[in-house]
RNA sequence: GGGGGCGUGGUGUAGCGGUUAACAUGCCGGCCUGUCAAGCCGGAGAUCGCGGGUUCAAAUCCCGUCGCUCCCGCCA
């Protein structure tokens, strides 16, 4: 071994020691006779000291290196003299003297600090130079971060009876969902795998095979368009459990979330214990998504009941079309705005509005003095009862300002979920409250309006609620299925269901969505004969690892959790992926390629 | 497919019609035996992403393009 010691673990209990350590290079201060070096590894910062008269030939060593040149030193672990320990350094106390330094290996230049975390760097260059990336201690933390988590997560799952299986990479594709990244088969010409979206179908197979609880750590891959927190390849934990309801499988699911917190990083705070549950109704009619960040409370609230009483002719003609009018409560807003900057913050807010869909964005303003009249061009519609009416009804201060919104539903809910973005922007929100909430009662299946059919909300396998069978046969749109999903801050950081075990409850199902029963039996004719075979109940859940790690961790986006993440394009910058093949190749596959045209 | 942001020495930024393209840091050389973002002195380093246009004059204005990024569509 080339170290005795790491450059993190030496205290003044180790002064005597004679140690080896290497590492790299984090900086050096060159007095002349006497040269610093700070020596880092992954495990923290050691000072070497390295005296010209003691040890010329380290002096030399020393003398020529430069950041990031690779060493090995032996020396003697020194208490630092009186007055020059580091208390910002773990290891500060002491230092090494050396008295023999190796040049391991030399390094150039990097193209840009690993020794300091200040300031944006472009992504592009830290892509480029990924390896160079990943020593900056930012990085190093989330991987390390990252570690943990899973470790944590494999020993929490041990202990609760499941076992990790490994599931294929190259399968099967599936019409259904996401776009397939496809593999061509040489041996089977012109036949293709797909890599897993997911293994689902793998894991309830599991449960059918006997295994009772299962989870892995899976990669999947999609071939959709990036996101801050979507890559193309991902990592779920997985898990399947048989013999169990919902509630056991979210009870589970919500104690391994609390305990990652709590054991991973504990400085972070849980909004709530137990986690809130909102339906996915009431997250769509108060915060326009299905994944809401809770930790700031802007909502959009019905005031059909008000608005409909009022003079104002687009409010009274949708309340008596069926439609509903909602405000939006942004405390404060308005207190100290001139009439001009008002009229300016307001048309950016209608700006925002159209492009979600919006006709328009009406408002008013709570005075902050009494005496002041209600600012905004729909307050003269509004008599002073309904007007006391709508800020008790909205809980409204002096300053306030009411956001109104009335249209089709799914454009309230686009403009509620734009506002509500917007806001959050300004809101420097904190990284260290996760607001962990579940939201369940989803619809079974959603309607595709083009297509004319009903589609899985989640899934095909999806068990609808016990109490919403019969649904399925009188009104399928009204049925709501066992799914969960769970969010924190905004993002989707997991979901799952009780699956359909029940062969005749599956078929039921491929008719409502759409897939006549040959198409069913072609594509997942093996389910729906394991199932014939004493399947067991039967759900699981799937977590999204690199956002769960990356809200851990506070990160902007999931790339900074993953060593190697492509960019928005697809693309790896460092190793130029993806690339041409050759085409030797592609005959031996048996394709041909069909460009585009430039 | 659509909308927004960014692109200036190695790095991070300033400059936003006429500047010798500025500052910090890094880099190279010199001095220095208790520094720790070491200090002091000196030096090198930029076709302002790329292409085109407007103009007497473009880093600066316009158009296009490329790269990175945020969002919508998409992601069961």
């Amino acid at each position: 071994m080339m170290k005795t010691h790491t450059c993190g673990e030496l205290r003044l209990k180790d002064v005597g020691a004679q140690v080896a350590m290497a590492g790299w290079v984090n900086r050096r201060r060159d007095q002349g006779g006497l040269i610093f070096i700070d020596l880092r590894d992954r495990w923290g910062i050691t000072q070497i000291v390295v005296d010209l008269e003691s040890a010329p030939a380290a002096h030399a060593v020393a003398d020529s290196a430069r950041n990031e040149y690779v060493l090995q030193v032996h020396g003697l672990v020194r208490i630092r003299p009186e007055g020059t320990a580091n208390t910002d350094l773990a290891t500060g106390e002491i230092d090494i003297v050396a008295d023999d330094i190796i040049l391991l290996n030399p390094s150039r230049t990097p193209p840009f600090y690993i020794n300091k975390d200040d300031g944006h760097v472009d992504e592009a260059l830290r892509m480029r130079h990924r390896y160079l990336d990943l020593r900056r201690e930012a990085m190093q933390s989330n991987i390390l971060l990252r570690h943990k988590t899973v470790k944590f997560i494999r020993d929490f799952l041990d202990k609760e009876g499941f076992i990790e299986i490994e599931t294929p990479i190259l399968f099967k594709t599936t019409p259904e969902g996401a776009r397939d990244f496809l593999v061509p088969s040489r041996l089977q010409p012109g036949m293709f795998y797909a890599l897993p979206q997911s293994p689902q179908q793998l894991k309830q197979l599991l449960m059918v095979g006997g295994f009772e609880r299962y989870f892995q750590i899976a990669r999947c891959f999609r071939d959709e368009d990036l996101r801050g927190d979507r890559q193309p390849e991902f990592t779920q934990l997985d898990l399947e459990m048989s013999f169990v309801e919902r509630e056991d499988v979210m009870q589970l699911m919500e104690a391994l979330a609390t305990e990652i917190v709590k054991e991973i990083t504990p400085r972070k705070r849980l909004i709530s214990e137990p986690f809130k549950r909102i339906s996915y109704r009431d997250a769509f009619e108060q915060y326009g998504t299905d994944r809401p960040d809770i930790r700031f409370d802007l909502r959009s609230i019905d005031i059909s009941h008000i608005a409909g009483r009022s003079a104002f002719p687009v409010f009274v003609e949708n309340v008596k079309a069926g439609k509903k009018v909602k405000c939006m409560r942004v405390p404060g807003v308005a207190a100290n705005l001139s009439g001009t900057q008002l009229r300016k913050v307001t048309r950016d807010l209608e700006t925002m509005a159209r492009r979600a869909g919006a006709k328009g964005l009406a408002y008013i303003t709570i005075p902050s003095d009494p005496a002041d009249q209600l600012r905004g061009p729909i307050g003269k519609h509004f008599s002073v009862e309904l007007k006391l009416e709508l800020i008790e009804a909205m809980d409204a201060q002096g300053g306030d300002l009411l956001l109104f919104m009335s249209d089709r539903a799914e454009i309230v809910y686009a403009v509620t979920d734009a506002l509500r973005n917007h806001f959050k922007a300004e809101m420097d929100l904190d990284d260290d409250l996760l607001a962990f909430c579940w939201v369940i009662d989803f619809p079974e299946f959603i309607w595709d309006e083009e297509r004319k059919r009903w589609d899985p909300s989640q899934h095909m396998f999806t068990m609808p609620l016990p109490e919403d069978l019969d649904l399925l046969d009188s009104d399928p749109g009204r049925a709501r299925g066992s799914q969960y999903d769970l969010v924190c801050n905004g993002h989707e950081v997991g979901g799952g269901s009780i699956r359909i075990h029940d062969r005749e409850i599956q078929e039921k199902i491929f008719p409502l969505i759409g897939q006549s029963m040959e198409h069913a039996m072609r594509e997942f004719g093996h389910m729906l004969e394991a199932f014939e075979y004493g399947a067991p109940p039967h759900g699981g859940m799937a977590w999204g690892i690199d956002r769960l790690v990356m809200l851990l961790a506070g990160a902007p986006n999931i790339r900074e959790v993953i060593a190697f993440p492509k960019t928005q394009n697809g693309t790896d910058i460092m190793a130029h992926a993806p690339s041409f093949a050759e085409d030797e190749q592609l005959k031996d596959l048996h394709i041909q390629l069909d460009l585009p045209e430039e």
